[in-house]
DNA sequence: GTAATTAATTACATAATACGTAATTATGTC
DNA sequence: GACATAATTACGTATTATGTAATTAATTAC
């Protein structure tokens, strides 16, 4: 096999010790396929990836047997069923939202205040999920609203973790209105608490008779990925040392989905 | 490498000529992964496919460096981005799904409603194409979500016209909830109304303020292969007399499967 | 806190397998 | 029916995947 050179010396510091060569060839092959947009000769895919076409055959005619590719009448070749199964299973994963919404529950039983669940829309935090408590709160607000990012819990929320770039325009937009009741000042101030409290709460400030606090779930990195909010007409929610804000915190805590992790070294990270 | 016998005369005979043994390896292993339904351990994934560990070790690094799988902090492994991206294209090469989401545009001229397309993935119904209808509907919904088998139309359908062994399954793990609004009986009926009128409606039930409709893609064999689904804020939609439900099951009865085809001995078949 | 246990990762020598080259077979064209 | 092109198979060699076992990291018990 003409690879690497195999000096005593670079054979030990050669990248990919302990790993499976055909591994990554056999995925280059397959990407080669996906991004193709369609069936493709063996001829072309061989191209493509720069291998000989007899290299190339050998491991179609391996994922053929596996149901990952299949051969049509043609000879072409094209992503199989089986395919088909592990992107049904990989997108289905991504779909934390889901997973987020059912602790939705849990946190209404515990606190008996209304939950709500949003994620970052193009016009600001817009609620997707909405969790009933047993005191009804009759509001304006339901699944699709988009809350301000300023007056609200929830808004402020994401303007502490989104990324500047994109808190930044929110704040301009929001000083350019003539009665803005804060200023850069005041804004970078409450940021920062947040950031340092883990979560952002509100004083009938967007619905009289209502108080909000809201947490965000982040990511391994440190991103937003959305918020949780609880809502109650009773004013002992926002109390920094109430049970209301230490489940919420818990809760996001632990609703991280992925975290993926770079390359390793022992076990883990 | 203990394995086949090596006879020179089986040798000529033996399965797997003129194949890359690590590309069969690897996809079992991905495979159990995507089988698994989340993430799992390295211990796990070598239980599953009975290799040791070291081995299954090896390929795992291999596929997270190419971003077909990820290693979360805790040392598990789940599926990656570039399995998702992947499955994406098989999805979208699907002659089937094409066909039924060309019919997706139609549906949502007619009714104005929403309409998406879900098969049927290993944690339930699986949405794989998201038709939006002229009114907006933010919600939590798309690509990839997977759907409550009991508190959804989409997921009453598959419930309906999946096999009994694998319906049944999602029955037990519900009615083993404490609050469960459904007893057997109550579902029993349902699924029979289902299979009778041949589509299924939900009120309110899985997201607040939303109505939907969904109907069964059978195949030749009555297996259900898909499910088309309409939902919108407006309530005239689950009138059984209404044009939606017309439309609806008009469209899900013509919409059929084809197949694509076997081994191969010279070029082609 | 430290020891004991379990899981994940790496090392190493060996034999199996993937490789390149080249022959062969199938398909399409005139 | 002959020619050209593409797909598939054959074969010997050297690389690489493998099993065994050691090592490192995390978790649990004490």
């Amino acid at each position: 096999m003409p690879s690497q050179p195999s000096d005593l010396a670079e054979l030990t510091e050669r990248p990919g010790r302990g790993r499976v060569q055909s591994v990554e060839v056999s995925i280059s092959i397959l990407s080669a396929l996906a991004r193709g947009g369609g069936p493709m000769s063996l001829k072309n895919i061989s191209a493509e990836v720069g291998m000989p076409p007899a290299k190339v055959h050998r491991y179609l005619a391996s994922f053929v047997d596996t149901g990952m590719m299949e051969q049509r009448r043609s000879g072409t070749y094209d992503l199989g069923p089986l395919a088909t199964e592990i992107g049904v299973a990989a997108i289905g994963r991504s779909d934390f939202v889901n997973r987020a919404a059912d602790r939705l529950e849990e946190l209404v039983d515990e606190t008996g205040a209304t939950a709500m669940l949003s994620v970052w829309g193009n016009k600001g935090p817009t609620v997707v999920r909405w969790q009933r408590g047993p005191v009804d709160l009759t509001t304006t607000l339901g699944l699709g609203s988009v809350l301000p990012v300023l007056r609200s819990a929830t808004g402020r929320v994401f303007l502490a973790f989104l990324p500047r770039r994109i808190a930044a325009a929110f704040v301009d937009e929001w000083l350019r209105e003539p009665d803005a009741a804060l200023d850069r000042n005041d804004i970078a101030d409450i940021v920062e608490t947040i950031r340092k409290e883990r979560y952002a709460w509100v004083d009938q400030m967007y619905i009289p008779g209502l108080y909000a606090i809201s947490a965000p779930v982040l990511n391994w990195q440190e991103e937003i990925e959305a918020a949780i909010t609880l809502i109650s007409r009773d004013a002992k929610i926002i109390d920094p040392q109430g049970p209301e804000i230490a489940s919420l915190k818990v809760m996001t805590a632990t609703t991280n989905t992925s975290g993926s992790v770079a390359p390793t070294k022992g076990r883990g990270v």
